[in-house]
DNA sequence: GCTATAACTATACGCTGTATAATTATAGCG
DNA sequence: CGCTATAATTATACAGCGTATAGTTATAGC
């Protein structure tokens, strides 16, 4: 063993870690993270975690922020992937969407309604950032594609973001009435929005 | 002391379990909400409450039930008080926003995304479905007064809910850019819902 | 080969939810 | 009234939590 821990051995251990964190979440529930899991899964009793990381929010603000760069990615290849103006389903919206569904434990860590100031993290303030910034840069498209008019690009962004997320967080918390199914509502919605924001179309 | 606890005396103390519950939730977080800490609070100890609930899981879903009993009926009497058709910032959505950023610990709780099936607390099901029916009040009145067409009402109920949700729950989570406000992206968002589901607005 | 010390582990503390055992207090009966 | 059965409550205990502190292990540099 080196008597000093290098920077990538320092970064490999974090990586390892976030690994086991996200499955772990993945398999068996947030309340299966504990330290002592974490470590029993790294062959490593849980105070060596410690010496990575300050502490267990330490680690969650670390793994929010690793799901906020991969929904960014994600969003970002299906922005780059459209190919000019298209009335179909938006492929950023489905992407959003498929990600939340396929990544439901990373979805609800990510956005958990108690969870520390974000700004105590500033790497996961960078990946929420990151995020924001994609989510604008899809709603800059739509208006320069003359879908939409009218408002900052940030709002339009944030207007947008807020139906998604709702629908989705609605869903996951196991509050959508069983006599509506999630894409009939989405359909509407997004129906809605795309008429709602078109030039010209209300007043 | 009675041999046999009445009825209402069971009934009374739970209420005093909400009560101290929601204050301790509102004061100091859902962390202080500790069968002990319950306990403390009504001058009993802590597994005194298991007479009277089956587990702290029993409990919170009972102060859920509670806050979504309490939405519907803030909704209904904004519901009930609009007289006629107006065109004028909503009232039932002021009332609902107005319920979250006023209760804040109450709605995050309601809308926490770990917690337990809701179909193993009956009174928890009833209250959430009365909240919905609630709503879909509300968009059977938008349509009845000529101001939205085209899908089923709970559809239509369910898209105006999932945005106004997005929005309060982006904003409780900390995650709207600093540099945008919430009554901008309400402003905008509402707007286009408004139009977007306005007769022959669009195609 | 010795030593200073980085890295890691062991232990302990106060907290959690809750199962189980012991205690308290009263309704109904002789 | 005094006794007893038992509802209501409390006391204790257990496993698990995050993490502070103390002790151990192992190696880089002399």
């Amino acid at each position: 063993m080196p008597r000093f821990l290098s920077e990538d051995e320092v970064n490999a251990f974090r990586e390892r870690v976030y690994a086991v964190a996200e499955r772990l979440f993945d398999e068996h529930g947030l309340e299966a993270v504990s330290m002592r899991q974490l470590g029993g899964n790294l062959g490593v009793t849980a105070m060596t975690l410690y010496r990575y990381f300050k502490d267990k929010d330490d680690i969650l603000a670390a793994v929010r922020a690793r799901g906020f760069d991969r929904i960014a990615a994600t969003l970002e290849t299906a922005l780059a992937t459209t190919s000019g103006p298209t009335e179909e389903a938006e492929p950023v919206s489905s992407a959003y969407i498929a990600f939340a569904f396929e990544n439901p434990a990373a979805y609800r860590l990510m956005f958990e309604l108690t969870q520390p100031n974000e700004a105590d993290y500033p790497d996961l303030a960078r990946a929420v950032s990151r995020a924001r910034l994609t989510l604008r840069a899809f709603a800059d498209r739509l208006i320069a594609t003359g879908r939409i008019e009218g408002g900052q690009p940030e709002v339009v962004a944030h207007a947008y973001w807020a139906a998604i997320h709702g629908l989705v967080v609605l869903r996951l918390a196991g509050k959508l009435s069983p006599t509506v199914g999630f894409d009939s509502v989405w359909t509407s919605l997004s129906g809605a929005l795309a008429h709602g924001f078109r030039p010209h179309a209300g007043r």
